[in-house]
Order: C-alpha cells, then structure tokens, then sequence
DNA sequence: TAATATGTAACTACGTTGGTGACAGTCAAC
DNA sequence: GTTGACTGTCACCAACGTAGTTACATATTA
C-alpha cells in the first residue's frame, strides 16, 4: 500500500526502486521484489533501463486496498493446519473439510471490506494528514 | 477449532492433552500451549491432577470461531510493517495511521462473519461429513 | 504414597522474511 | 556506440516465529 500511494501521489514519470525504498526505509530489493509481485498481478507496470522505475498500471480509484492484499498474499490469511489431522478420529477426519468453507466466507467478508478502498482514498487521506 | 470441536463432541469429563494431540496429530505439549491460550480467554477450563484434562467453559453454541481466533492470535491479521517508514516522506510519515482504521474495519468484518458460526454449528457439520 | 494430569522451561529443527551484495539484461542520452 | 541508470533475479545471511520434543515441578485422585 505505501508503494501504490506513493506511485499515486508522485504519477509524474516512474519511481524508482531506490527512491521508493528511500520513503518505505528499506531496501531497493526488497522493493524490487514487492513490485514484482504488484506487476504479476497487473497492479503497476516497470520501465526497463534509464529512465525507468515504476508506474501504476491503472488510475489510483480503480486499485483497492484487496487488489494489493490479493497481489501481495496469494495464500489464505486463515490458514489450515499444515500436518493433516488423525484420519482414523471423527472429527481429525473431517474437521478441515468442515473449517474451509467457513474460513473461505470470512475471508471474502475482509476483501469485500478492503475492496471499498482505493488507492486514491488513501493517498487523499495522506495529504489531509500531512497537512498538520 | 479442532480441540474445541473435540471437546464439544466428547463433553462427558475432561480430555488429556494426549488424547487431543491423537486427534491433531501433534504432541501433548502443543496442545498444552495451546489451551493455556484457549483458557486464558476464558473458552475452556482445565483440571490439574488424575483424571484432569480439558472441558469447554461455556456451551458449545456460546462460543464462535472469533472468539478462538481471538484468543489464539491476539494480534492483528493485517499487520503494518515493523520497521517505521521515513518520517520525512510527506507519504511515509503518514501512512500508518491512515492505513490502520481501514485495516481495522476489515478486520471486523471478518471477525462478524466467524461469529456467525459458533463451534456446536462445526460439531453438527462435522457429523454430518463423517456418517459417509 | 503411587499414578496421572497439567504448566512450563529449555532446546532443536525448520520454514519464512528482511536485508544485502552481486551481476546480467535493458534502455536513454550523449 | 559507449556510458550510465535502471530493473530482475540469484545467493547468502541473520532474525524470528513455530512445532516438536524432553524434562521436571506441581496438583489431584485413589
């Protein structure tokens, strides 16, 4: 999210990996790596060579916060059990089974609610934040 | 929700850790941990000595699945980053706290959804998958 | 007193993540 | 065309959290 406000905030040309981790406080690889995530998903879109960097592949109101949270964690947030339960148990045997579902409808009530913030929204908040 | 869905179907008298680690498939310890987290919330009660073990501190129906999320991940699911961004990006230095509430309205949505099903309604379902 | 539990500390093993350096590939500007 | 400025990606390390395990003090029943 700091990536796409920044990206937002500064649409004048790309940003570069350094300057972006120049405001996160972290690293241009690390950045680097974000970002490649974010173009997998189509989010941004990076500039080869001199001059290059950064841009957001879309207008800034049309990313969502669960646009980035999807691009950023591909995996469930409520995650089963990595080891399977005990087959030869009633409940070990059917309790993942019974869990996903639920897990899965709970998750899709936290993107709905991520959905209705954009990008822009936040940068829109950063300034007026700023602004003190 | 396994240990808890296991307590709710075999509710005559506390269970050991050892037969709940058979069920997960995992060691009593583990399984100690965890309780000690699911009973400082208050969800379960544990009984010391011969003949000890765990039962559940409330009827089945009373306690949903975000109140054992709750009680096993007291942090928050959507994080912000530990490392603090710089405070002399007009972004960094503010997009934390505009972040934060939109994080923490997701989270309540998702924690509506988990307790809207409570662990008596993931007993039932749980019988039903394993009469197949 | 003996047997059976939990609570907890300590330790190991393992996977994940952030940070870092290095380097090949790509593009703009001179 | 050469130089300099970028990204993409690899390899590596340190820090951290977690599961599993052993061990032991403590509490309770019989």
């Amino acid at each position: 999210m700091h990536v796409c406000t920044l990206l937002a905030a500064k649409a004048d040309g790309p940003l570069t990996s350094d300057f972006i981790a120049g405001s996160v406080n972290t690293n241009p690889v690390v950045v680097r790596r974000l970002v490649g995530q974010l173009a997998r998903a189509g989010l941004v879109r990076t500039e080869l060579g001199a001059k290059g960097g950064v841009v957001l592949a879309r207008p800034a109101d049309r990313i969502s916060l669960a646009d980035i949270l999807r691009a950023v964690e591909p995996g469930p947030l409520l995650a089963l059990h990595a080891s399977r339960p005990n087959p030869r148990c009633p409940v070990g045997r059917t309790i993942q089974d019974t869990l996903a579902p639920h897990f899965a409808r709970g998750e899709r009530a936290l993107a709905t609610a991520l959905d209705a913030v954009t990008v822009a929204d936040v940068m829109a908040e950063c300034r007026a934040g700023a602004a003190h």
